[in-house]
DNA sequence: GCCCCAATCGTAATCGCTTCCACAGGGGGC
DNA sequence: GCCCCCTGTGGAAGCGATTACGATTGGGGC
């Protein structure tokens, strides 16, 4: 466990720390031989720099936050959170940079963690689960810490965030929805003060404008698949059973999926069901499920990278970043020649 | 961002940085009014201790690492991933430890990646997705590093682990699978080089084993939707209609019932399928899905508790802990009075 | 009044690394 | 031959905390 620093490497070499530290970060001015001579020995030793001590003295950590809020527990149960993680620790890793993940707990506010366990320990934060008005977002600007939200606060005019077109996705799946025929279209919608959830549902009474209808019913629930379920059945309660439903997840999707069945509706005849996120399991759905897909993997790496820019470069521009969505037709909705 | 360190509330104070340190750490040797006073000035000022400074003077980061391979992709597209890391990170936090997330790539070995990225700055790691003789355990063992295994190998004498009762949870369920009176059984295995694997197949065999049987085949693959699938449809082509199967995941079981939909067998009339893990919406599979429940929130937390255990007093002998697991009956298998 | 000890607080070393600044030596321009 | 500059190197001051060690004070016991 006892292992070596700079100084014994310096002795060693009879250098000084100076030119080891010269040579460990690949500065110039300094001879090629003493250069060669050093990295042999670095090598010989197993050496490697001691990350806290060069982060103190450098005064940067390559450690990213992620904080979660205690609010978004479903996140956890969601796919959609682990392929958004993966991808950014991806990027983060690939440039270096560590992932430090903090779950808010119920007594303490995200910036009580930041202030009692982050401060100083990160370079930036990843904000997940934005909201409208989101306080995150106020102090993070007052603190002057660099930051990224996954998701966009419309009341946060000039920060880094990156999403997905929702605007646009619910509106092709609505309009789909629409082209099969149904009499009736719902949505089972995210938390009304998510603006994915409000971009979503513009986009869902967008192209239900557009084709002169309007929405037969709007329902706001958490992501979960208990949700879903639990807003299908209030649905089925006033709903014939030639509707068209958007999900604003594929848990609730597959929630609803099942409340269908249930009362003995075969989703994909009669019924159509579209979800949103495209997660890997969805096309293994019974039926494989009609989807919006998100690029997940990329928001979580296109985050990273904004906030490696914000990071690197406090007074570039703010990088924000919509990813397009894209309609999976599969079979729980159904055929549109039938 | 220009934050107030500890020289200037000690010169606020009047008194010198020592005085202040102990007021932060809760030393004794401070005067009751000076205290007072000191702590007025922190609260008032908002000041939080430099975590990098606090860490290199103390020679402890209170940061776990997980390392997750490359290998290892499976588990982000599994909900027992986040679920575990949920419980691992609930835990840290209550103790006030912050958990680092960090992917080898495919160019990187753990231990590369250790010494690039994760030294000095972490005090000890987390090990997941642990085979049998694995490698990272000896490196481990070798550098002196405190760490703790999420599942085991029995190859490694005495580390901290924490699993959960692999071989009496595959026992259970395949021993329920004999009293329904399947004429074959099956166990779609995750990877032969894990010993969650290998002990689930004991209990296996050991349920069969009492019954006076034989499996009617095990196939090995990840513990993945699609592998569940291509397993199934293997398993398929040789056996009748009347077969339990073992899945070592909610994901291969999944899979496995997807592919047997397709050939239009009804799973829960003729055929069962018995799942592991218990995901969380497992009971909304159609047929809810009957599975091993593990407590992976649990074992998230105990995790982090053995490693932190190993931490702070490393001549303390190693946690080793073996969870219990639980059959959940649902409508995956047929009824026992049918 | 002297000595000793407990309580309280400050000085300075330390953690391991980076980097500013100074300095030595050699080569080229004049 | 003198001066300047450029290259290569080392000394030492940071980064922001903790803490070993010492110093000061005041009170009690004699």
């Amino acid at each position: 466990m006892q292992r070596l620093t700079i100084v014994e490497i310096a002795e060693l070499a009879g250098v000084s720390t100076a030119t080891v530290s010269r040579v460990l970060n690949g500065k110039r001015d300094v001879n090629e031989q003493t250069r060669r001579r050093i990295q042999q020995i670095i090598e010989r030793y197993g050496f490697t720099p001691h990350a806290l001590a060069r982060s103190l003295s450098l005064k940067k950590t390559n450690n990213l936050g992620v904080i979660i809020p205690h609010t978004a527990d479903y996140l956890f149960s969601s796919p959609y959170f682990a392929e958004l993680i993966r991808g950014m620790g991806e990027y983060a890793n690939r440039r270096s940079y560590r992932l430090i993940l903090s779950t808010t707990s119920e007594e303490r506010s995200s910036s009580e963690v930041y202030h009692g366990l982050l401060y100083g320990a990160v370079d930036g934060l990843l904000v997940l689960d934005v909201r409208v008005g989101d306080e995150r977002v106020l102090w993070l600007k007052e603190a002057g810490i660099p930051f990224a939200l996954v998701g966009q606060d419309p009341k946060a005019p000039s920060v880094s965030f990156v999403d997905s077109d929702n605007e646009s996705g619910a509106y092709q799946a609505t309009k789909y929805l629409i082209e099969l025929g149904h009499e009736e279209i719902f949505l089972v919608n995210g938390p009304q003060e998510h603006w994915v959830s409000q971009s979503r549902e513009q986009g869902f009474r967008r192209a239900l404008k557009e084709a002169g209808l309007s929405p037969a019913g709007i329902v706001y629930g958490p992501f979960t698949v208990e949700a879903g379920f639990a807003s299908a059945q209030e649905i089925l309660k006033r709903a014939g059973s030639d509707f068209g439903l958007l999900a604003a997840s594929d848990l609730q999707a597959f929630g609803a999926s099942c409340a269908l069945k249930q009362l003995g509706l075969e989703v994909g005849r009669e019924a159509s069901i579209i979800g949103f996120d495209d997660v890997p399991w969805a096309q293994y759905f019974d039926p494989p499920l009609t989807t919006v897909r998100q690029p997940i993997f990329q928001i979580g790496q296109e985050a990273a990278r904004a906030l490696i820019g914000q990071v690197e470069s406090p007074d570039s521009e703010p990088i924000r970043s919509v990813l397009p969505t894209q309609l999976i037709v599969r079979q729980s909705t159904r055929s549109p020649d039938g």
